[in-house]
DNA sequence: CCCTGGTCCCAACTT
DNA sequence: GGGACCAGGG
């Protein structure tokens, strides 16, 4: 009861609020997470509801293992059964692995193939539907400037969010680009069910049409979530709405949290009429709203608010703080985006310091608007030789190797999935190359099957000359093999030598979850301590359905379900030879895990073979990663996780979950930052174009967003907030900069809020002033001249603490890219600062070749070197070969000798 | 027939 | 900085 006492009467009334439609307003900072664990906590308690009745979903992992610890913190250990926090798309994803195949049409007649998906569904990422879209498009020759595959994708998913099918799109449809799209659409579906796929908006879509559908399954969710809680309940879109309406069932104990001003996701389909509406929808709905602010500063909240204010589509609100006054809004205007990334890991690393003298709570975060703005605040930190972890980017699962290998266990999984297997069939070179390809795509066309059935067809038929064939066989048994470890009849195969039947499709081989559980003694009594996910809990004894299911719990961030494996109902399958193999141990009959597979496609492909003999860096930061799968995988295995598990997880899981507890600095994305908080927040790139973005100038209400975003972004911060633009910026890495116009934001904050960091000054010409500017170099920015800006003592006084005199600063416009620059930089600092270990690698032995050297080379013979860039063994060299004309050699591998 | 290297064009936010 | 595409070499 006590830790009821710890809220405000409004959070109060919001956690006591349990029976009936309840939607809390809560303004930024108010305490919207906290109501919703209290209020799980609350109902498990003291009303004594039995946790896995309770239902809460939000949209990133993050906030679902968030929410999860905290919840966990204030129920304890007590429970054994957990309620379900989970993403919207994980929750969807673990309700299709159950249930999807109620939505399937069984084959009539012997031929016609059955329709809809199956158990063994794969996910398509937004690369995946890329590939779909692009042949798609090839096969009905559309080619034009119009219709990208990347705007028709964005189209087909606006549709999708819209819950709009090809037909209504088609019939909506005011130009003939638009009816294109619908056509391509249309193909797009019929590719995915061939694939037996599904992309992220299909998994929202295909749960609520399950639940529509299918009145047993609606009726096991009712039964079974007596409770529905929706976080960030501003950003849901159409399917979203749905599938909490369908989840509400008659009960109407649904528990909707939002702000309207945080409103971020529109392009995503996000329909801020879901909250506005949400009393029309439920009438008897009660309105809470939250409106104290816990986390920011008097100044910070007026400015944001400020903002804020300046929208016309919104009810307003009213949010104050009891922290008045607190530090000024710092603003820093930068020559260009390397001293705005430096400027930040400067201030980002005084702060750190004295906060973490200060005992102080150190953490700080860099936000930008754009994902590419990371690489300089990135390369500023290591500069500063300071810890930080980048959210979002390039994430693990993204990078090539790993893709290849994911994408290997999804073909093992699913052959059928065509897209995984193009990305395979000649990774690493097998000899399958574009011809062969061709034929192939002709063949499933023709014939109407997959790819993977077309390549058994072309065997059989000979299609291809021997070499590709060959090829074709190599790949081929490799998957089967595959599938045969999955299966849990690789040994049985062996001994067949001539294995060239097909193991059957559908049926899985019994999951490790269950061997695991054979293994290890087992606690019988289900009302032991045994709380974790890979534990089996049992919901609902009177359950009909032989499928028994459990949403397991979300506490390590997996938010993986324990599905149970399916009782042996071995699909349409070819043959079943398979006993039950459930004896406990693993013997070599019995079905392989997730980490066995991958380990046996790593030695089979060869893959981590031919990265060794690559023998470069990179080579070998790959076999890092692929390590890193492969404990992944077995960690997999270890929770008792089958492949689909695996998969999914592959597929619903960013990197961003694997936080760097280090790290005491996170750069990231606006986007990103929804729902964080931090002391110390950094602003960057206010500039109109990048923030607000130029592809939201053409209509007001994507403008307001964008103001959003910006209240957002700046509610993050605790104590201190700076907000910084480039007055100078490359738009791409090498462009010339282009001079930029203040974001209207700045300008929509009040003066009195803000405090100027750091005065711009004409500087006399340090190296270059008055010397004739040639070609390009003579554009009138300012980076050709240097320009000083000196930190007046404008050092901030952390949180209103004493001010500390720090020397002034120089920050050189032309900028910290050299090692020359950067020991003068902090040479100027004083002591307080050490130069950053940079490794300049000498050149050795015979290399560092010169220009105007003779030098040979095995196959162009005699040389002289024109040119040479970068330094140590990683420097080109240009080299003027009498036969050959100039060659740039890579110095570290051509093995030039001096002549 | 396949592979590699060069060139062109692109770059918003996310599950 | 990087991915997609094309030409030319092997």
């Amino acid at each position: 009861m006590s830790f009821l006492d710890q809220l405000n009467p409004q959070q109060r009334e919001a956690v006591e609020t349990t029976e009936g439609p309840v939607l809390i307003l809560a303004g930024a900072g108010s305490g919207k997470t906290r109501v919703i664990t209290y209020r799980i906590a609350h109902l498990i308690e003291n009303l004594s509801v039995m946790p896995e009745s309770i239902l809460a979903m939000t949209f990133t992992n993050k906030a679902a293992a968030e929410m999860v610890e905290r919840v966990n913190k204030l129920v304890g250990g007590f429970s054994i059964a957990k309620p379900v926090i989970a993403t919207f798309h994980s929750f969807c994803v673990r309700m299709l692995r159950r249930d999807i195949e109620a939505l399937r049409i069984p084959a009539a007649v012997p031929g016609v193939p059955p329709i809809g998906h199956t158990k063994s569904f794969v996910i398509y990422d937004e690369t995946d539907q890329q590939q779909v879209v692009k042949s798609v498009m090839r096969r009905l020759g559309i080619d034009d400037k119009q219709n990208t595959p990347r705007s028709v994708l964005a189209h087909i998913s606006w549709a999708k969010n819209h819950m709009l099918d090809p037909q209504e799109v088609y019939l909506q449809s005011a130009d003939p680009n638009t009816e294109r799209v619908a056509q391509i659409y249309a193909e797009y579906k019929k590719e995915l069910a061939k694939a037996n796929a599904l992309d992220f908006d299909d998994l929202l879509l295909e749960a609520v049409r399950l639940l529509k559908a299918a009145p047993a399954v609606r009726e096991y969710y009712n039964r079974r979530f007596q409770y529905v809680m929706i976080d960030e309940y501003q950003d849901t879109n159409r399917p979203q709405y749905e599938l909490m309406r369908l989840l509400a069932g008659d009960r109407h104990n649904v528990c909707a949290v939002g702000d309207e001003d945080q409103s971020i996701y529109s392009w995503r389909g996000a329909d801020i009429r879901n909250i506005l509406e949400f009393e029309q929808d439920f009438p008897e709905a009660k309105i809470i709203r939250l409106e104290q602010n816990y986390r920011s500063t008097q100044n910070i909240l007026q400015g944001a608010s400020a903002v804020v204010a300046n929208n016309l589509k919104r009810k307003g609100k009213n949010l104050w703080t009891s922290r008045q006054g607190g530090t000024k809004i710092g603003c820093y205007e930068a020559p260009d985006g390397e001293n705005e990334a430096l400027f930040a890991a400067d201030y980002v690393a005084k702060y750190l310091r004295e906060a973490v003298d200060q005992g102080e709570n150190a953490r700080a975060a860099v936000l930008y608007r754009t994902n590419s703005q990371s690489r300089l605040f990135e390369e500023a930190m290591r500069r500063y030789q300071l810890k930080y972890h980048v959210v979002g980017g390039f994430s693990f699962y993204e990078r090539a190797e790993i893709k290849d290998m994911i994408s290997y266990l999804k073909v093992i999984h699913n052959p059928d999935d065509s897209i995984s297997l193009l990305r395979v069939i000649n990774t690493p070179v097998r000899g399958i190359g574009k011809t062969s390809m061709e034929t192939l795509e002709r063949v499933a066309l023709e014939t109407g099957v997959s790819l993977w059935d077309a390549i058994e067809e072309a065997i059989k038929r000979q299609l291809l000359p021997q070499r590709a064939l060959a090829a074709l066989r190599s790949f081929r048994d490799l998957i089967e093999d595959g599938r045969a470890m999955l299966a849990g009849t690789y040994v049985e195969r062996l001994e067949q030598s001539a294995a060239r039947t097909r193991p059957e499709r559908e049926s899985k081989g019994p999951s490790p979850a269950s061997e695991e559980r054979q293994a290890v003694p087992q606690v019988e009594a289900p009302q032991s301590e045994a709380w974790r996910s890979e534990e089996d809990i049992a919901f609902d004894p009177t359950e009909d359905d032989n499928i028994s299911f459990d949403f397991g719990t979300a506490d390590d961030h997996t938010l993986d379900a324990t599905v149970d494996e399916p009782t042996a109902k071995a699909g349409e399958g070819l043959r079943s030879t398979r006993t039950d193999d459930d004896s406990g141990f693993r013997t070599p009959g019995s079905a392989a895990n997730t980490a066995d597979i991958l380990k046996f496609l790593i030695d089979r492909t060869g893959y981590i073979k031919l990265l060794e003999e690559e023998d470069t860096p990179e080579a070998y930061s790959r076999i890092e990663n692929l390590r890193e799968l492969v404990n992944a995988a077995m960690d997999s295995r270890d929770r008792g996780e089958t492949l689909d598990q695996f998969l999914d997880h592959a597929a619903l899981v960013s990197d961003a979950d694997a936080y760097d507890e280090r790290a005491q600095i996170t750069l990231m994305t606006l986007h990103a930052a929804k729902g964080l908080e931090f002391p110390l927040v950094f602003l960057c790139g206010l500039e109109e174009g990048l923030f607000p973005h130029s592809r939201t100038f053409l209509h007001p209400d994507d403008i307001e967003e964008e103001r959003r975003l910006c209240y957002v972004g700046m509610t993050r911060a605790m104590d201190i907030l700076v907000l910084s633009r480039a007055v100078y910026r490359r738009r791409y890495g090498t462009d010339l900069p282009e001079a930029s116009v203040p974001s209207r934001f700045l300008e929509e904050i009040p003066s009195q809020l803000v405090e100027q960091l750091g005065t711009p000054r004409r500087h006399a010409a340090l190296s270059r002033a008055g010397a004739p500017s040639t070609g390009a170099q003579g554009r009138s920015a300012p980076h050709d001249g240097h320009y000083a800006y000196e930190d007046e003592d404008q050092s901030v006084s952390w949180a209103g603490r004493q001010k500390r005199r720090t020397p002034a600063a120089t920050y050189s416009g032309k900028a910290y890219n050299s090692i020359e620059n950067i020991a003068e930089f902090f040479a100027s600092r004083g002591k307080k600062f050490s130069l950053p270990k940079l490794p300049i690698e000498e050149p050795k032995g015979k290399k560092g070749f010169r220009p105007g050297q003779k030098v040979r080379h095995p196959k162009y013979g005699e040389g002289t070197v024109y040119q040479r860039e970068g330094d140590g063994e990683e420097a080109k060299i240009t080299v003027q070969f009498p036969r050959f004309g100039l060659k740039k050699l890579v110095e570290k591998y051509a093995q030039l000798e001096q002549a």
